[in-house]
DNA sequence: GTTGAAAAAACAGAGGA
DNA sequence: TCCTCTGTTTTTTCAAC
């Protein structure tokens, strides 16, 4: 369970996040470390599933998908639910959650007019509440 | 506005979601384009940043973040609740919202016994109310 | 962990349909 | 915008230390 990662990995991890297409040789130049030392430690962080991939990072406004909502609801169709989710495009992130609600929806639409179709064809599935987005402050951030 | 992706395009987006350090190559042959012009079309995604970036993403549960929290507080001292969570290690994400609270705050913990100690620190800045996650069922997708 | 060297692969640029 | 062609750079995979 303790992985014991070290600065070195740290290190590594830090510049992958920030550049996920950086060079093997560039990142060995960078932390001061062999091309083949750099390269193994990085299969290894794969290996063990530290790190699970590797993605482009879309801008969401220029994808027509610039506004950030997120929707708790409360819902006994709870595969009706999930599988409404899986399909439906705006949503991006589902959380089974406890308290009140028992989903949390995050969705990206085009403008408010598409979150309010959203909603509509959500509400067959339950009572929900939703809070607009007015200014994503931080944003899938890990600080290693 | 308007940047008329086309599937091409499209394609190779979804290719660098599922895994951002493909290569040039790899990513032409999957295609069947020339390298080039693969290379090209990136060049102008990164420039009209509908590509903002690549990053590597991590397994939360291996870096002792694997619990998943939705923070929902009420608070006057905004700058001081912003600041706040820039420093802290545990918030992932952050909002301003609409609504009865106006900030929404994801946090990633080692246990719910850190949650508790994060929720303290928290106190302070006004009322909040908590959403553990119980399953992430789906995160940061973006279907194109 | 390092260096070094050879083979394979990927990349960058020019020129043209 | 796309292609092919060519030279150069980078990566990979060894080995030996």
């Amino acid at each position: 369970m303790d992985h014991h990662l070290d600065d070195i990995d740290r290190k590594i991890m830090q510049f992958l996040q920030h550049n996920a297409r950086m060079t093997v040789s560039q990142i060995s130049k960078e932390i001061a470390m062999s091309q083949p030392s750099v390269k193994e430690r990085m299969i290894k962080l794969e290996e063990k599933s530290i790190i699970s991939g590797y993605s482009a990072v879309f801008q969401l406004r220029e994808l027509n998908r610039g506004t950030t909502t997120f929707i708790l609801i409360k819902t006994e169709q709870c595969q009706k639910l999930v599988d409404f989710c899986e399909e439906a495009k705006e949503v991006t992130d589902l959380y089974r959650i406890s308290g009140e609600y028992n989903y949390l929806i995050k969705v990206q639409t085009a403008s408010i007019e598409e979150l309010a179709e959203f909603q509509d064809s959500l509400s067959k599935l339950g009572p929900s509440k939703s809070h607009i987005s007015m200014k994503n402050i931080l944003e899938n951030r890990v600080l290693l």
